[in-house]
DNA sequence: GCACCGAATGTTACCGGGAACAATTCATTT
DNA sequence: AAATGAATTGTTCCCGGTAACATTCGGTGC
């Protein structure tokens, strides 16, 4: 209803109507200080008034820069990554950046290349690769870029900048609660080691079950699918000689309860089960699954800050730890005969 | 390593390198019928070797067309919608076009006119907004776009363009399995009705119920949660006069056996319940639950398929049904006592 | 040989912003 | 009152593509 002319308003348009060069315009629109605050009312009431908005492309031209973030998600499948890429977008638009989000290994299986290749198309400003497998790192190595990149990662890597969430806390406090019920004999149900949040578990399990004198054995390497763990917990032979399973993520954990239920293994019962991540089921399948949560939201945004302040060249900044929880529910208990 | 000169190359300087004008650049690029192919391939090589790519946002400048679809979702917590997403990302990036997402009512709650501003100002092509509510479409209704807009919704529309999956087909395959098994009293837990789909499966479940002469009786309205059908089920009095349950999503239906199995209550063997999405879970949950499974990737590419005609102006294709499926597990039996 | 036509290519302007630099205004200082 | 310098505003050009129109080229018909 402003304006009767149907076209979209320049900002030539908003310049003459308001009696000023359109220089004066781009000012108030980029807050540029020196401004007569009677002028900056003046072009702002007829911004309103044609409901002009700028446009991004020829911003985006002018600048070099597009306020946009690239975000690469493998298997956009699992709750981690989906959770992240959501937080991230969210924060991400608060800051007044744009998200454009490729899912890899998703049906139409893209390579990284192409995914990296059709963002610096789109011209992003930065770059987030979220849970990725360490074959795609390499492969993100060999590919020169042009602008900063995050890896979504446990370690640091002398080529990205990387922030991730503490795996190590995590899994701790996994272990830490089946040992206070009473359990020596854990499993540890992982996911494809070959992904580096699978293989940060892995190694603080370990590390975590040495230091209370758990006993070692061999770990069972999963895909992360609930097909898998069922298929695993099916084709278990006699008794288990283990009294807890430390499941990698909480879809490998449902399957497995259910796999088990199938070869009359109670849980926990006779087995007590601790899942990974919280996915939104988790309180309400049964039984119930003590899981450890991840704080998704955190995470998101410490990568649009880190990512932030790397396109505007400012000092990056530290992350603080972002602490993970445990979630007590009914799939642990007591192993049978517990002595205490 | 082709270029030293780190900048990015532009179109003038391959043109520059091929020794020709940069339109004719431009042409190679854009597949202009008449240019010799000689010159065609002179003008790929270098291309090549500069490791060239167009400028998008200098092209969405000069065409007043970004290749871009905005999508708002509402809130992406939920699978269907989710699903849908990410099929229509995939689908669009193999048609050229890049996709901008909004999740509403996630966390950071932002209006539809917040979202619609945000995607207008990124400048899309074209609008979705997938699984809406009544009221989210009325606000619609009100802005003024200036982009074809596609809604995902049940039932025609003036003002939209619409496309949704049929949820007749699947509410019916639900029911009539429900009632094949025996069952004659079926309450239905709904999602909330303001919600297009929700009020779309009520209506179906009404309509077949009645046409098999099962009971009528008030249904039960819930909020997609699993909670809320977890606290709906553990407030039941008494033994339920109903022997099986339509709800509306998988969700619910985790938590509405999670709470009747607290209340003592068994499924299937005193209550039969069938879901609706066929979340990754819903197989090995226990027990697995009989679902409708929607093919939400069909979905993705109707959309796509949709607004493309719209925005190259087209003629808009017509959709073909998309079928949806019943999966039957173990959550259905037939009701005790059955005399068949 | 020349007018003519389509194929192939070039020239120029423009899309809508911002950067750099120039110009004007205004309050202080001397 | 003139000089000074900061505040305020304007001018011009450029970002990297494409549209529209102009031009050149090669073969045809007469």
């Amino acid at each position: 209803m402003a304006n009767t002319s149907a076209d979209k308003p320049n900002i030539r348009q908003v310049a003459r109507l308001a009696g000023v060069s359109h220089m004066t315009v781009s000012r108030v629109l980029n807050n540029y200080p020196h401004i007569k605050d009677a002028t900056r009312r003046r072009v702002l009431e007829v911004i309103e008034e044609l409901d002009y908005r700028p446009n991004m492309a020829a911003r985006a031209l002018a600048t070099q820069k597009s306020q946009r973030i690239g975000v690469i998600v493998e298997s956009a499948v699992e709750y981690g990554p989906t959770s992240t890429l959501r937080a991230l977008e969210s924060t991400a638009r608060a800051a007044g950046y744009a998200v454009s989000s490729i899912s890899l290994g998703d049906g139409d299986g893209i390579s990284p290349q192409e995914a990296v290749d059709n963002l610096t198309t789109q011209g992003v400003d930065a770059l987030c690769v979220i849970a990725p497998r360490s074959s795609s790192i390499a492969a993100l190595r060999k590919i020169s870029i042009g602008v900063p990149v995050l890896v979504v990662k446990p370690d640091r890597d002398p080529t990205f900048l990387t922030v991730s969430l503490d795996q190590q806390e995590g899994t701790t406090l996994a272990v830490d609660h089946l040992v206070s019920l009473g359990h020596r004999d854990i499993l540890h149900l992982a996911g494809p080691l070959d992904w580096l949040d699978a293989r940060a578990r892995e190694r603080a399990f370990h590390a975590r079950a040495k230091a209370w004198g758990v006993r070692e054995r061999p770990i069972v390497v999963g895909d992360w699918s609930a097909d898998f763990a069922y298929d695993f917990a099916r084709g278990i032979r006699e008794v288990p000689d283990y009294t807890a399973v430390f499941v990698a993520n909480d879809d490998m954990a449902v399957g497995l309860v259910h796999g088990l239920s199938e070869r009359g293994i109670s849980v926990p019962g006779e087995l007590s089960v601790v899942g990974f991540d919280d996915v939104p089921l988790a309180a309400h399948v049964l039984p119930p699954l003590t899981t450890v949560r991840q704080n998704f939201r955190a995470l998101g945004t410490a990568i649009v800050d880190l990512l932030r302040a790397a396109v505007e060249e400012r000092e990056i900044p530290r992350v603080t730890r972002i602490p993970a929880e445990l979630l007590v529910r009914s799939s642990t208990a007591a192993p049978r005969g517990a002595e205490r």
